[in-house]
DNA sequence: TGTACATCAGTGAACGCGCGTTCACTGATGTAC
DNA sequence: TGTACATCAGTGAACGCGCGTTCACTGATGTAC
């Protein structure tokens, strides 16, 4: 179809593509984990054609790691509010317990699983056999990403989060049995076999789960 | 190449196919899951036509619901060996404590990952769009499958397990919250940010989640 | 003990599909004059 | 205020790839006689 054949409202320039198609990617990953972040795909759900994705990113690749950055930052996000909401204490030990607990809420309630920040396999190409040939170099500075903001599908901009991932290497031992279950707990209940649990049941397994993380890591 | 072209040793009639390609799905499903498990890959990897798959599956999708059985009776064994090992306690409490650390222990050292029985794309065909053909109708009590035994890869034939997956529309809470841990435990020390953790700091890892788990779920 | 023959279990070529990517192109946009 | 023009941001066709699957075939195998 020909730009002058398009219905009207529709402009030819999309006007924020980059971030139209970060969207979409966004929520393929959302359906289908990263494996299913299909270029041609988020290109269709835009109504774009495939080739206008390379004017914004170097290939599929890059629109990977955009969406895997997005993914982590919404995460943050989610924790960072869920634990801002949380009334203080004067016991600290309990403020400390109600804002990891609230922390893990925040991790449950994120439409991101934290498969999507942690999976080792998100990197690798869903065709491996396939040698990307050299993208076209993009222009920098482009009128269309000045006009725009940095973060798609209206999320607010965030800032580092303490809650987020601990370094890889070093985990404390204790963090690492929380980070388990939360872990664990995100995956059941967001592509597992209690992603169908009603909402009262899955209320109840978050907090035992949330109960369970909180005594059991408390010192003896 | 023509069968009397092939070098000695290797017969034309493969003898016990069908269990190799189960044993090549699973080795794919193992590395990248169940997404990874490709007919003409599993087929490539025993040294086949990809067309002598269908001699013994209907196509991807019977070989990818089989190899998922053989994951979750690995993994039903792996817990089963696990708890076997345990000695008993007087104390009943600490007996259950016991079998239940064992049970977990039993799934973090299974090669699969619990991913691999809970994931619910893991039922997904790999291209989503395709339209498969009808799958030409196999013999049935052919001579190889009358031949070979029933459990490939050399594991044992199992019996059901009682750690098995419990029902997925009415998990105990306190039941969902050790599942969790453990699941959770099993991703990121399998496939997630703590699989090259040295074999110490894995160790610790582990035994600190699993004494969560047992003081965390314990009755107050 | 041979032999003929039905059936089994493989083969290679081919199909259509969707993918990522490249190419040459063209209308829209912004700006210098 | 117009206009010319460089640049931007799209387009459609095409490429090669690997996939699942189908087809017609052929050598191996087992068995009835």
């Amino acid at each position: 179809m020909s730009p002058w054949q398009r219905s009207r409202g529709k402009t030819y320039h999309h006007g924020d593509l980059r971030n139209a198609l970060i969207c979409a990617a966004v929520g393929l990953a959302t359906e289908g984990g990263p494996e299913r972040v299909v270029l041609r795909e988020a290109a269709r759900r835009v109504g774009v054609s495939p080739t206008a994705a390379y004017r914004h990113f170097d290939g599929r690749g890059e629109l990977l790691r955009t969406v895997r950055a997005h993914a982590q930052r919404m995460l943050a996000d989610s924790m960072e509010r869920a634990a801002a909401r949380e009334p203080g204490a004067d016991d600290p030990v309990l403020a400390a317990e109600r804002r990891l607990a609230a922390l893990c809420r925040g991790t449950s309630a994120s439409p991101w699983s934290s498969r999507d920040s942690t999976g080792p396999r998100s990197a690798c190409p869903a065709r491996p056999g396939r040698t990307p040939g050299r993208a076209r170099r993009r222009r920098s500075g482009s009128r269309t990403s000045r006009r725009c903001g940095p973060s798609p599908c209206s999320a607010r901009p965030s800032t580092p989060s303490p809650g987020a991932t601990p370094a890889a290497d070093r985990p404390p031992a204790a963090g690492a049995a929380a980070w388990s279950a939360v872990h664990g707990l995100s995956l059941l209940l967001l592509e597992g076999p209690l992603r169908r649990l009603p909402a009262q049941r899955r209320n109840a397994v978050v907090e035992s789960t949330l109960a369970m993380v909180v005594t059991g890591t408390r010192a003896p």
